[in-house]
DNA sequence: GCATATTTGTCCGTATGTATA
DNA sequence: CTATACATACGGACAAATATG
């Protein structure tokens, strides 16, 4: 019995479970959380709760106001931005340096696989998640602990943008293909092929996702 | 009396404090750190205590172990050479990708013309924080929030290294002509010329750390 | 191998300051 | 402007795990 994610902390199991719950969208950006109401709601004590949002503020999945508290996190079309500029630094990197023997190779592998059952079976957040493990093995490819971490953090608090457009099927249905290309130049050993067309398909990704968000700001704008 | 940075959280405060003093390397690698003595000696309530390690151990400068505490981290070469890879991967390619006349190289120029002062002036703490102020210039060239705060974590962890070898010297000074000849190449616009350079710059210090580490781990194991 | 002391993990009650209706 | 609600921070309590003799 020497698992070490089996029985953590409390708070670091709270911690998760709020994790999941944001990048799900369970919560609407911009919301409050309070302390007392959340902490009895998951019946832990409000000094376990102030633990755990303080590791997901700093994560940038919550943003904290001085006494007022924390409120989940909107991302902005600047953090966006942002976003997508280390992304592309990060992954392409990651692919021109990789060498294709790499066993991250067979997690690109299953990904695109789990992807195009997917499409075929309509299931638009499974392909959003074999989307989001084809790029997390890309950077596995760089075989760094650190830039792991900070790509999964990144990817988390990309998906929070990703929740307020309610549109699986259009942000993620055209990049199976381009994923399953991908895959293809890199076992090929086209390697600077790869990367530049993962440069470009991220601008691409990019464009699509800061139109959406623009529209939606439009729309609420108009609304409100 | 607006200022955000004034009267933050009292959490928050203690978080730099300690961070502060650990990159300073005010404490011994792997020593524990007590919350009770702790926080009675930072006159602080021990949740609050609780909240600033949970941060540091995130950020790489603590670790903790489950049900005995925190402790000072104490870098492995494994970690050591992580962090390099990351650091060859960001740097190289934030200088590889600017243009020539962004506001952060008036940064490298200051942090040039410091190291330069501070080797006169045989401050060699001053010359080593002259170099990570170079570094992290190198990096905002790349004009990203969340790069420059990530690497900021990752050279805090690397100083954390560094306290470990007492020769700052040793370490620093033969960096700032390597810097002085980076930043004219930098600023002469052969950014590939610049950025190979600094490759091997990074390939370089970190064989120099790994084999001071390496020394000094045996001069450890034999006295123990 | 056992009993004891220490330390962490977690919770609660509460006082104080800050924001908002 | 007052009152209320809430976040902030503290200290005490106790169980559970760990280290020590």
């Amino acid at each position: 019995m020497s698992r070490t994610t089996d029985t953590q902390n409390l708070a670091d199991r709270v911690t998760e479970e709020l994790r999941s719950k944001l990048i799900a969208g369970d919560w609407e950006p911009g919301q409050r959380l309070s302390e007392a109401a959340l902490s009895e709601s998951l019946a832990i004590s409000r000094n376990t709760l102030r633990e755990a949002f303080r590791l997901l503020t700093k994560e940038g999945l919550l943003v904290h106001e001085p006494n007022k508290g924390v409120s989940v996190a909107a991302p902005s079309m600047a953090s966006i931005m942002d976003i997508y500029r280390v992304r592309r630094m990060i992954e392409c990197q990651a692919l021109a340096q990789a060498y294709p023997m790499h066993p991250a190779r067979s997690a690109m592998r299953t990904a695109v696989e789990d992807a195009l059952r997917g499409r075929e079976e309509r299931d638009w957040p499974a392909v959003g998640s074999a989307n989001m493990a084809f790029h997390k093995a890309v950077v596995a490819l760089a075989d760094s602990e650190r830039l792991d971490t900070m790509f999964t953090h990144l990817l988390a608090e990309l998906r929070l943008a990703f929740g307020l457009l309610r549109d699986p099927e259009f942000l993620h249905a055209p990049y199976v293909d381009m994923n399953a290309k991908l895959l293809a130049l890199f076992e090929a050993g086209k390697l600077t092929e790869a990367s530049n067309s993962l440069h470009d398909y991220l601008v691409h990704s990019e464009r699509i996702i800061l139109a959406a968000y623009a529209r939606r700001l439009a729309e609420q704008g108009v609304r409100a």
